[in-house]
DNA sequence: GCCGTTTTCGGCCCGACTGTTTTCAGTCG
């Protein structure tokens, strides 16, 4: 059964091809929204399709329907089918590429009989591209950017999907009755923000059978000596099988950490007579360092506190504070949030929807704004939880926040953002978010690089500068934990609290299931070593009150 | 293609940005 992530995929794929072959917009549009809806729908779409009822939901029809019933029942549809049919699947292939779209790929394809993108970054350095009416040197040049990017990235995926993938491998090759132990190793057990290897490590006293029944359970299986290679997934998946218990936890060892970081603890091969890793610690004359700490910047700790592993988990956390509801962009009401947050056992909540300058995501404006913080208090009353009435303010591009300074004194709570110009220089970027950072009603500083993992770069940024900043006005540094942006990068963690920095990890969710994306950002703060003291969100009420109340009295 | 109805046909989100143009098309969020 298709996931509805794939459904929304397919949906879109059509609607871009149909662009491509010059449909009407609307039409294309349609296949968009249904998309969308599919996407934001709720209930549970394999019911709905199997009762056949996904024309009940707003923006599918009869046609799109028809579409996502066979494609859930078939793996397949027909009309995708056809309307690839007369396309080369190398020029299918360009919709990937970031920059350019259906309507220049017709032109790519129609007009120069380009097929590939290896074709395509060809002309782009034979210069041809750039000949092309409506195409110019600085597109060209663009595109190759583009495509040399989407190879790199290509190889890697994101930490959730390679979390959720271990995690079902892990269960696949732990009924594998001839396999005593098995645990995830490499990228994943160093909680990596993308990865481009799964590794396993099974201990087995029958090595060759175990090796032999593991390799059955997959389509595209390669033995290599002691090693089993995987090629069914999105990216490698290695096993490595030993049936000695100290070879087990040295493998555990040696394929957690990188080669820079294995030379670092002078690890030089395998220690005899080990019964676990920290034996091995032991042997090296070091203090045990956890798998996610296991990275070159490590070792560049200069406080010794700091190098204290990280107990902080989602149990430690009180406070849902930067999260969205349908008032601007969400998909849930501010009530859905606040009980699924409680739920998960949140305390206190920070609605922090979108400012008025960012209408592609129905921003508020003051008079909604003071509609909003109606709503919070009623909800508190009625929920009996404390709510806050926050906002993500823009920055906008001279490093002002969304709103008057009178106005900005309303919110209980404050993130600030950048969400447009992305493009300006680094001194200029570094300029405009220090000072809104500098502004006294900011709290926190959200997604600070605006990086999106194998999508988009942050914008050109002296972070160290910025993180000066925050630390000097007492503004936390979020790790913004959606998986495509888990930024704060936490390379900076490090140097944050060194500073002293005070942190906020948070989903920045747009729906009640966002919530839990919380797990990723302590996967990253982990790495850091990051303490939950250091962690606004797991204040209590009254820490929290007193942080608020640091700089300046609300009008509250 | 979907929706809604003043129900079977007409309207469908749009502004910013970029790079290409010489007044605008394509892409993105």
């Amino acid at each position: 059964m298709p996931e509805k992530s794939e459904i929304v995929d397919l949906l879109d794929n059509i609607a871009s091809i149909m662009e491509f072959k010059g449909e009407n917009p609307f039409k294309v549009s349609a296949f968009r929204n249904a998309g969308n809806s599919i996407r934001k729908f709720e209930g549970d779409i394999e019911e709905m399709a199997g009762a056949n009822r996904l024309g009940e939901i707003k923006g599918v029809g009869k046609e799109t329907a028809k579409v996502v019933s066979e494609f859930m029942l078939t793996g397949n549809s027909i009309f995708y089918q056809e309307l690839i049919s007369d396309i080369p699947s190398g020029v299918l292939d360009m919709f990937e590429i970031r920059g350019i779209g259906p309507k220049k790929i017709n032109v790519i394809y129609k007009e120069l009989n380009i097929i590939s993108i290896p074709g395509l970054a060809a002309a782009c350095r034979r210069g041809e591209i750039a000949k092309v009416k409506g195409f110019g040197e600085k597109t060209q040049a663009k595109i190759l950017e583009e495509i040399e990017k989407l190879e790199r990235n290509r190889k890697f995926i994101l930490m959730d999907r390679a979390d959720k993938l271990s995690a079902k491998l892990l269960a696949t090759l732990s009924s594998v009755k001839t396999i005593d132990k098995i645990e995830v190793s490499g990228e994943v057990r160093r909680n990596m923000e993308v990865v481009q290897e799964i590794i396993f490590v099974a201990l087995c006293p029958k090595k060759n059978a175990a090796i032999k029944s593991t390799a059955e359970l997959f389509t595209s299986a390669a033995i290599d000596d002691d090693e089993l290679i995987i090629s069914d997934f999105p990216v490698p998946v290695k096993v490595f099988f030993t049936q000695d218990t100290s070879e087990y936890y040295n493998l555990l060892f040696s394929t957690t950490a990188t080669a820079e970081v294995l030379s670092a603890v002078k690890y030089t091969g395998s220690i005899a007579g080990v019964k676990s890793e920290e034996d091995i610690f032991k042997k090296l004359k070091m203090s045990y360092i956890p798998p996610e700490m296991r990275e070159p910047q490590y070792f560049t700790i200069k406080d010794a506190a700091h190098k204290k592993p990280s107990s902080l988990s989602f149990g430690d956390f009180n406070g849902l504070l930067h999260f969205h509801t349908n008032a601007s962009d969400g998909n849930n009401t501010l009530e859905e949030m606040i009980n699924a947050g409680s739920k998960l056992g949140f305390k206190f909540f920070a609605v922090c929807d979108h400012s008025q300058n960012a209408a592609y995501a129905n921003g508020l404006t003051e008079e909604r704004i003071l509609a909003q913080r109606e709503l919070t208090k009623a909800l508190s009353k009625k929920l009996n939880v404390r709510v806050y009435q926050g906002i993500e303010s823009d920055i906008l591009t001279d490093g002002r926040l969304d709103y008057s300074p009178d106005f900005l004194s309303n919110f209980d709570f404050i993130v600030a953002s950048v969400h447009s110009q992305f493009n300006l220089s680094e001194t200029d970027m570094t300029a405009r978010i220090i000072k809104a950072v500098e502004n006294p009603n900011t709290d926190a500083l959200g997604h600070p690089t605006g990086r999106l993992l194998l999508a988009r770069d942050g914008y050109q940024l002296n972070i160290k500068k910025v993180i000066d900043a925050c630390a000097a006005n007492s503004v936390a540094i979020e790790i913004n934990a959606n998986p495509h942006r888990l930024d704060l990068d936490w390379r900076n963690i490090f140097y944050a609290r060194e500073k002293g920095a005070m942190f906020t990890i948070n989903p920045d969710a747009h729906s009640t299931q966002d919530i839990e994306l919380t797990n990723y950002g302590v996967l990253i703060a982990r790495k850091g070593g990051i303490q939950k003291e250091e962690v606004i969100n797991c204040f209590s009420i009254q820490e929290f009150d007193k942080f608020l109340s640091r700089k300046i009295k609300r009008n509250f």
